[in-house]
DNA sequence: ATGATTATTTGACCTAAGTCAAATTTCCTG
DNA sequence: CAGGAAATTTGACTTAGGTCAAATAATCAT
């Protein structure tokens, strides 16, 4: 998910590649980063307030599994993932970049016990903003609730399109799409981490790789 | 994508099944359908007046590829269904029946040419919600925008589920997984969609349910 | 009802990707 | 920089699920 207050944002939008889905969800960064030069001066200090910026070391766990997930890590150095266990097998479902936000999403929305893990890959530095806090910071400011909408929609046209990538494409375009989409996850992160994320095997990404 | 506003919700929360995400997420359907019942009477009105209901026949297809998504598509009565094509072959990605909401969501939210289309399985009538329109009523009630953060926030979640589903179950398991949990689905719908909404080819569901 | 479409099942065969195991290569850490 | 641990590759084999084709079964319009 993408991150709430970033200083860096026109710059990060220019990292993504020009594939069709991307070019559509390069609008809604805009309209976010946009929407967040605009905020009030009121908005932003209250923001600020509730944010706490913290340093993981790599392999740090920010949230456990069965937690409840009480903020959101908006990354501002380093790597986040995020994974659940499946039969004792680690599955990541998402890599989290500078300026991207990490949540345990149905865990902070419902405020529920987490499934997923988030970890930092890297040491990090992140900004946690406070569910309570936010909550509380929404029903005074409405401009807050417009954000966390744009945030949110985002994140769903996200997941839209890596359901749609499950769909439509098979072991290998699934990891050319990615190699050209986000070459930075294949340079710096293990194969394990990547193979899960794709839905495929270690070996099988292996092999994959070599073919290329 | 839930309902906006449903006279029948609380019914329709309890044919819910007892999942384990299922029940986490029946908590923001409560949640969306306390905040509907607690609406003010002028944005209840207003949501009313910037409504059209229509009907649609069997087969009918109520947005096509490519043309952009302008309205959201609130299921009074009937079935209806989203697919894409892919290779000149449709997979479907949602079922909505009734108290559900349909829409091309990257589409809807970004007003650029959808890749989905949106069909009546049956003959259905719908309570159709203009974009625009309700662009102008949330920048004037923000307790609107809440609501559309609200129904985000469950599309998300319901996204989630679906690709952990993906993720983790194989064709027969998820095929098993969805008759515990949408019935009407299996007896209602055609197999072939079915086949394409599970990932799985039209023979091999049928076999699957041959051998149960 | 009845013939024609359309949907579903069944059969035979194929292939992408998984599994298990071992060999390398890379990366740390003392 | 050596030794061990972790990550990646390679090999041999298996399997879930796909494809293509044909046979039934169900549905629909006249």
């Amino acid at each position: 998910m993408r991150l709430l207050f970033s200083k860096v944002f026109t710059e990060n939008i220019n990292k993504i590649q020009n594939e069709l889905p991307t070019i559509f969800m390069k609008s809604q960064l805009q309209k976010i980063n946009e929407f967040i030069n605009n905020l009030g001066r009121e908005e932003y200090s209250i923001l600020e307030k509730i944010s706490t910026t913290k340093t993981y070391k790599k392999g740090e766990v920010l949230l456990h599994q069965n937690e409840t997930c009480r903020f959101t890590y908006s990354v501002e150095k380093g790597i986040l993932r995020k994974f659940y266990l499946n039969d004792g097998k680690e599955i990541t479902t998402e890599f989290l970049f500078e300026d991207d936000i990490a949540v345990s999403f149905d865990s902070y929305v419902l405020q529920k016990p987490s499934r997923e893990f988030i970890q930092a890959i890297t040491d990090s530095t992140v900004s946690q903003l406070d569910y309570h806090s936010f909550q509380e910071a929404k029903s005074l400011h409405s401009e807050l609730v417009k954000l966390d909408l744009l945030i949110t929609e985002y994140y769903a046209m996200w997941l839209e399109n890596r359901l749609l990538e499950f769909h439509t494409l098979n072991a290998t375009q699934r990891y050319l799409h990615l190699l050209s989409n986000q070459p930075e996850i294949i340079q710096q992160i293990p194969l394990s981490y990547i193979a899960s994320y794709l839905g495929i095997s270690l070996e099988t990404l292996s092999r994959i790789r070599a073919k290329i």
